[in-house]
DNA sequence: CCGGATTACGCGAACCGTAACAATG
DNA sequence: CATTGTTACGGTTCGCGTAATCCGG
């Protein structure tokens, strides 16, 4: 059975057309080597050096063991760079779940931060809902998941979480919206109109309805409940719906004017968690991971 | 330090995700089949399965090993097998030596029979002259040389040479060529005109000459001494000049009419020698292609 | 005679097998 | 309780190092 071992000493003494400076290369003695060399020599039934005189050289059956063997030890180079840079999160693939909007609110500054300057990972992105992520999680579909921390069952034994800093949301509605002109506004006078946003979580519309004095939570009337936020953008920006999410998510929406914020305080803030497996052996990636996230969702000045 | 077989080992039990079973297809038992994964788990300072319920899955660096070593695996293989070839001379590169009239005569068929039903075997052939083709087998920047025994030196101590059998040779005119309709034709009738041919060996003019009672080889004017046989047959077929060589070398312009034989005896039949270096470890795949040159150059029907 | 390769021999680590133990379902 | 994986232990092999020997320039 070939070894890796033999072949890098069989490749030293090759290159070097010297048993003593390729044992020095190998750190090993020069007896060793030439053990090694005749070892393989004997196990491939193949003699590989011309050893008549000096300095040895290869044989015809030697030039072509290197050329054929070439890359299989240039293979084995790079996966032993790969293996010490796994073994400090350096490297590897992580497939990472998020809702539509923390998607859209951070997860391309997470990403850029983390692949950015980390040249060894790589991602997949999965969009959905925070329940249909959870499931993903259970059966290691998915690494790490960012999602809503409502949505999380109450008994949380099986996932690691973190909650993320509070990331400020509020109301929106296109430019020249009726209500923009009215002054002390308040929720109530938000009611007239229909709202969108993406995946409103049931408990998330009874706090605001019990928050706000409603008898029934289906006075918040729901238009359009979407997972693209381009399309709620779109939406509201042609109409006069009322978008509910974070302002991270529609800043360039909020940047060109096309789409403003209504001046009313609400509790729209979005909670999330950053959630992996505690029962799985986490990627080795993955607090490198959480750190950067921590950094991206770290409250800054506007 | 990895070795493949511990790789070898990591990817049975990730395929079969069942260390008994991946113990059976590696030929060790179960515990020291489950020993090797631990040293390589260890080694690499990486979780790779987790064992905590049944069957065992791999972790996230599992999948990430498993899937850069596969490469590793494969060219692993591919190498065993390659040897495993080598070691009966049936895979390999060699590096073939010919004359210009050997290549045209029988060249092609030998590389037409070697290669063709070997599919691992393939060459590289050089056309030069003898003592060049020599120097070159000398430096073994060839493996094996077909060239003229006129051109060996005396002393053939370092050359493993094996004689092929006679190639007959001629004089060959164009179609209508004045000579071809005197009767009892001789070979002093053919000194008037000049000749054509490749590389003639001074030692085979001088045999000649003392053959046919000539004073002097000069009175054998030769016109053309080209390498290149394409050229000195559309020489000859468009002028008087008469070309020595082989059957073999022209006889596709025979077969079309464009060149005919002079019905005259003469001494030119070919002698050729496969040539290999006996200093040299020869290549495995040397016995088996003397034996296809053998087989080529057998005397057969026309 | 010197640099460089091989042979001879002893030691330690690695690896496998057997047997006993533990955990999962 | 049966299947499957781990731990413990003994024996063999493999690979390295030291020392002595051999060989080519």
């Amino acid at each position: 059975m070939l070894t890796l071992n033999q072949l890098r000493h069989f490749h030293l003494v090759a290159e070097t057309g010297n048993f003593a400076q390729a044992a020095r290369l190998a750190h090993i003695t020069q007896p060793a080597l030439s053990n090694s060399i005749r070892l393989l020599e004997e196990k491939l039934a193949l003699q590989l050096f011309d050893r008549r005189d000096r300095p040895v050289r290869l044989t015809a059956a030697g030039r072509e063991l290197l050329a054929r063997s070439q890359t299989l030890l240039s293979e084995s180079r790079n996966l032993e760079k790969s293996i010490s840079y796994m073994s400090e999160g350096s490297v590897g693939h992580l497939r990472i779940g998020m809702t539509a909007v923390s998607s859209a609110s951070i997860g391309g500054e997470i990403l850029a931060r983390w692949c950015g300057d980390r040249p060894g990972l790589s991602a997949d992105v999965t969009v959905a809902n925070t329940p249909i992520l959870l499931d993903m999680l259970r059966d290691e579909t998915l690494d790490l998941v960012i999602g809503e921390a409502r949505d999380l069952p109450k008994s949380t034994t099986d996932f690691e979480t973190e909650a993320l800093p509070l990331q400020s949301g509020g109301a929106f509605c296109r430019d020249g919206h009726p209500l923009l002109g009215k002054a002390a506004l308040e929720f109530s006078d938000l009611l007239p109109y229909r709202f969108a946003g993406s995946h409103f979580p049931t408990v998330l519309l009874d706090e605001l309805a019990q928050h706000f004095g409603l008898k029934d939570r289906r006075e918040i009337r729901i238009a359009i409940d979407c997972d693209n936020i381009a399309v709620l953008r779109d939406a509201v920006a042609n109409s006069d719906l009322i978008l509910l999410t974070t302002r991270a998510c529609i800043r360039n929406a909020l940047a060109t004017g096309q789409i403003r914020q209504l001046p009313v305080e609400i509790d729209v803030n979005a909670v999330w968690q950053a959630i992996t497996l505690k029962t799985s052996v986490p990627h080795p990636a993955i607090p490198d991971l959480r750190e950067v996230i921590r950094e991206a969702t770290r409250p800054r000045p506007a």
